[in-house]
DNA sequence: AGATAACTGGACCGAATCAGTCTGATTTGA
DNA sequence: TCAAATCAGACTGATTCGGTCCAGTTATCT
């Protein structure tokens, strides 16, 4: 249940930059300053969250990153899958929906709990996308609501 | 956002001990192989799980395990902290109850997001505690409501 | 047009975590 | 007293992950 370090910097990179939008557009580099992370760990990430059109980059002298929509339409969820991928508790929900149908888990057809995780993780996924962006920007912590 | 396989297999082992529930104490190497998990895996589990009060152990000649509380009242939560220890996304917030206050994340103090991360640890534990070891035992899934 | 600045994508390596196994100690019932 | 079964801890091998570096592409400024 913990997000890997990559996630978490996800999210703290995503932080610094929606404090910036609507001022200039920020480097890879400015923001890697700015949050005390690695310049390269940086970059690889802002990779992520540009293929995801959670950041929006211009190239050449003078480019840099914005946010691709208001902080208020971003969620911790999208943030969150954009670095690690569809939120899945078990590896079985995983290959539920992306692979062949090769089974790796002895159990499969007869497991009786596999059934129940695709409701699980869209209860988690729930209650992350009740999270945006701009929520976790703001300096003091605001209450978070659940919705179904 | 990925379960370690042991959680997994806690959750799998839980379920099987539930079909028992009523019926006679039943043995981990009974629920290993109703699961297909290796032995020794459930011994390390069991342990765990009653640790955690989740089951009961009768050592000795004809001993056995048992659920400590009706599977209605034991929680996916539950299980997962049981195995995991307690759910936190970032590591930060793991570190804000548990110990000495020595920083490990070179923003600490600075960090915006940081007073975020108890708030959303808080809705996803609302998440799993909302599904009971029973719904999962069901044989055909059932709605998962979410829960303040 | 040339040079510079900035993003893009991939390969690579070291380290840490994790899954799994084994062994010995403890407890209970016959 | 013997046998059965759980409990607790250390150990190991492998997989994954965090992090870095490099070469390539694109756009602006002089």
């Amino acid at each position: 249940m913990r997000l890997s370090s990559m996630a978490d910097y996800a999210v703290v990179t995503m932080t610094a930059a929606a404090r910036h939008c609507g001022h200039a557009r920020i480097s890879a580099q400015q923001l890697a300053d700015e949050t005390g992370l690695p310049a390269p760990t940086v970059q690889k990430l802002v990779s992520k969250l540009s293929a995801a059109r959670l950041l929006r980059s211009v190239r050449g002298a003078h480019g840099g990153l914005t946010l691709a929509r208001p902080a208020a339409a971003i969620s911790l969820a999208d943030i969150i899958e954009a670095v690690e991928g569809p939120i899945a508790m078990a590896a079985c929900s995983e290959r539920l929906r992306t692979d062949t149908g090769r089974p790796d888990c002895s159990l499969e057809s007869a497991c009786s709990v596999r059934p129940h995780w695709p409701l699980v993780d869209a209860a988690l996924r729930g209650a992350l996308a009740g999270v945006s962006l701009s929520q976790l920007a703001a300096p003091t912590p605001t209450m978070i609501e659940m919705q179904a």
